[in-house]
DNA sequence: GGCATGTGTATTTTT
DNA sequence: TACACATGCC
């Protein structure tokens, strides 16, 4: 093993001179501008090595990624060039598993508990939703702001770090008259929160920042790295850039990467400033650019860049390729969706015919549910594909409901997980599940939380509302006796109580079941209920099989939930079958989905105004803006073919035989100027397949179909 | 009073 | 599709 620095040349030379720049810069703060395609994963691949190399040991270096998966595939990359196993101990993850890991060594220090969950943006919603119905927020005529939209508002004003009343003059003004009731709202709901042991995402940065200036842990986090790197810098908000900024606080090493082009997170609070001032905040800062693209052809490139030169801003580079290419992104004018998806799927075809594998091409859109119609397609086609973004797995109704199971035996003050469980039997509603969580946690919340990290041990862990349910359970109606008393039977069992009574509960306490184990009960009590909630119980009873997979990877219930929340699968219910069996799928992802990643064919959906840029988002400049970004975003995952695809004709029901449909305008991103680097084609009629049936029976798709008739 | 059930409606993007 | 809201049933 050659020592520090020799064996980097092998690697450095593979770089250009910007990314050697970057890669072997010393101590003090960086900042890499680097573009679409410019080898930034490499870069930091490539200066995680280099570090390592060079003697920083890789537990002191932390890698801060969008997701869990771009941090592995860095960390995995510089394991490979250095050839050192210990690599693997580099710190990597997004913000908010980061957060996760640190707070479970230092709780203490701020006050957690460490038995704490950690809730989605949903469950955090539904909390928000009981307390509204608490306050009595929402009676009578006066119309206040929905559940979601409550979040969003919390949300923001932490993550930008600014005050409730100037968030919602500027992004919530319909909510302005109640910020006095949605300021008690908030101050309740971060109290039930702390109250139950409870984290949502902001709480994870929130209690990270303040760990790193308030408490006594501050000088241990803060000298606990030498080296921070972090990707996708643009996407960050004000929380992370304090946070940052206060674990290096000892040395300035810190590197950060990013593009101010592609900015599309601003609805999370993100802002561009982060990237744009770094070099103010940080002095010294030594700026690098990465303006070579090695992934897209010539015309694609120039396309992409035509589309970003009409933004209002200026960006601060221009990015160019040497890769040759004659033929220009097509834009393909269909008759309506139907059409764009017979299109999509010929030309996908058609590549494949050629050689490339469906997994090298790539299908983008806005939102999750603009590929409804093409998923459908591509079933009766028989063409699998992963679909990632959009609805999520873990946001399905059947797997929250095994989750809020396992997270109550994790932590038995999660009061809204147990309104969850509880009114999925027969018999309660929300008045008696209201009773039964409260005889359940009544005496747990006058308790005060003396216990000590020692003491904590699984154990005494399970707290006294799992001890009465054993000792003396809750009254229950006649008719939601039976639900109830299995519900009993599988919270006891899983908790290694067993049906046995109270006496020698402690000493079989320990008789704690394997996480998937847990699970598989769990399924057991859930099946019955989930056939009579749900049409569609075959495909749900497949996910949750997937879940109990997946489970047996983990060997405590904390991590498996925390994992969960924090870094959740992609979807899986494709319609074309068990996608973990199939070796070549296709790829679906939304635009945001889709960051950072590259195919040799993209498939632009909806190129249409209202879709890009969505009718959710033209309200402001700001807004316009980042929709044009996210258009220039798809545009450059592109290697060698990029097609998008306008649909003239919108069907107000597509489900429904009316013909009730409207016209759509080509997006306005695709102005007349910029037409001439994409090359047009226009599908004349809807292609008829061999079953007639299968096309919409409207007088227009008859009236085509005669026409194939003639003219065959 | 409280639960089950039917109808209508509004739907971005994600940790 | 999931939720809010209204109505009908015990």
């Amino acid at each position: 093993m050659p020592k520090d620095g020799t064996s980097n040349d092998q690697w450095l030379v593979e770089l250009n001179e910007q990314q050697r720049r970057a890669v072997t810069h010393g101590d003090g703060p960086l900042l890499v501008i680097a573009g679409a395609g410019t080898g930034k994963t490499k870069t930091l691949a490539c200066r995680v090595a280099h570090l390592i190399a060079s003697g920083v040991p890789a537990e002191r270096i932390l890698l801060l990624t969008f997701t869990r998966r771009a941090a592995a595939e860095m960390i995995n990359r510089a394991r490979h060039i250095t050839d050192r196993p210990d690599a693997a101990s580099v710190w990597g993850g997004t913000f908010h598993a980061i957060a996760n890991r640190i707070l479970r060594i230092y709780h203490s220090a701020v006050g957690l508990p460490n038995d704490f969950t950690i809730m989605d943006q949903s469950d955090a919603a539904d909390l928000m939703n009981v307390l509204r119905t608490d306050l009595g927020l929402g009676k009578g005529d006066r119309r206040f702001p929905r559940k979601e939209t409550l979040i969003k508002i919390y949300s923001r004003t932490i993550a930008a770090q600014e005050g409730l009343r100037d968030v919602v003059k500027r992004f919530y003004p319909w909510c302005d008259d109640d910020t006095d009731a949605i300021a008690e709202l908030f101050e309740a709901f971060v109290e039930r929160k702390r109250k139950h042991g409870l984290l949502d995402y902001d709480d994870l940065l929130l209690f990270w920042n303040v760990l790193a200036h308030v408490s006594a842990a501050a000088d241990v986090v803060a000298d606990r790295f030498d080296h921070i790197l972090v990707d996708e810098y643009q996407d960050t908000n004000a929380l992370q850039c304090a946070i940052l900024q206060h674990l290096c606080e000892r040395n300035k090493n810190l590197c950060v990467v990013g593009d101010d082009a592609q900015s599309i997170y601003s609805f999370r609070a993100a802002t561009v400033r982060n990237i744009l001032d770094f070099p103010k905040q940080y002095a010294n800062t030594t700026v690098v650019k990465l303006e070579q693209n090695y992934r897209s052809r010539k015309p694609i490139l120039n396309a992409s860049n035509a589309v970003m030169a009409e933004a209002r801003e200026r960006y601060t580079k221009e990015l160019w390729s040497n890769l040759e290419g004659d033929q220009k992104p097509l834009l393909i004018h269909c008759v309506d969706e139907q059409g764009q998806c017979n299109e999509v799927c010929s030309r996908i075809l058609k590549h494949l015919e050629e050689g490339i594998p469906l997994m090298k091409q790539a299908v983008l859109f806005r939102t999750g549910h603009h590929s409804d119609m093409l998923e459908v397609e591509l079933a009766k086609r028989n063409i699998p594909f992963h679909k990632f973004g959009g609805l999520k797995f873990i946001e399905s109704s059947h797997i929250k409901d095994v989750l809020a199971l396992l997270r109550v035996l994790e932590n038995p003050r999660d009061e809204i997980s147990w309104f969850r469980i509880l009114l999925m039997l027969n018999g309660i509603g929300s008045a008696i599940a209201r009773n039964i969580v409260d005889a359940l946690l009544a005496e747990d919340e006058g308790t005060e939380r003396t216990v000590t990290d020692e003491m904590e041990t699984e154990s005494v862990r399970f707290s006294i509302a799992i001890k009465r349910l054993a000792e003396n359970p809750p009254s229950v109606p006649a008719g939601a006796r039976e639900g109830f008393e299995k519900l009993r039977d599988l919270l006891l069992t899983c908790s290694g109580i067993g049906q046995n009574t109270a006496e020698n509960s402690s000493e079989t306490s320990m008789n704690i079941p394997p996480i998937s184990q847990q699970i598989e009960l769990i399924r057991e009590f859930y099946e019955p209920l989930l056939e009579r909630r749900f049409d569609n119980a075959a495909m749900r009873t497949r996910d949750l099989e997937q879940l109990e997979h997946i489970a047996t990877s983990y060997r405590s219930r904390r991590s498996f939930i925390s994992d969960l929340t924090l870094d959740p699968p992609a979807s899986t219910s494709d319609l074309a079958g068990p996608p973990f069996l199939e070796e070549d799928y296709l790829i679906l992802s939304t635009i945001h989905s889709a960051k950072g990643c590259e195919w040799d064919v993209v498939h632009i959906l909806h190129c249409a105004d209202g879709m890009i840029p969505s009718d959710m988002a033209v309200g402001d400049d700001e807004g316009i803006e980042e929709e044009r970004r996210l258009l220039y975003v798809a545009m450059t995952r592109a290697k060698d073919h990029l097609y998008a695809y306008f649909p003239l004709r919108y069907y107000h029901r597509p489900n429904s035989s009316t013909d009730a449909h409207s016209y759509a305008q080509l997006s306005r991103f695709i102005s007349r100027d910029i037409l001439p680097t994409f090359e047009q084609h226009t599908i004349e009629t809807p292609q008829v397949q061999d079953d007639p049936v299968k096309t919409k029976a409207s007088i227009e798709s008859v009236d085509n179909y005669l026409k194939t008739l003639w003219r065959n």
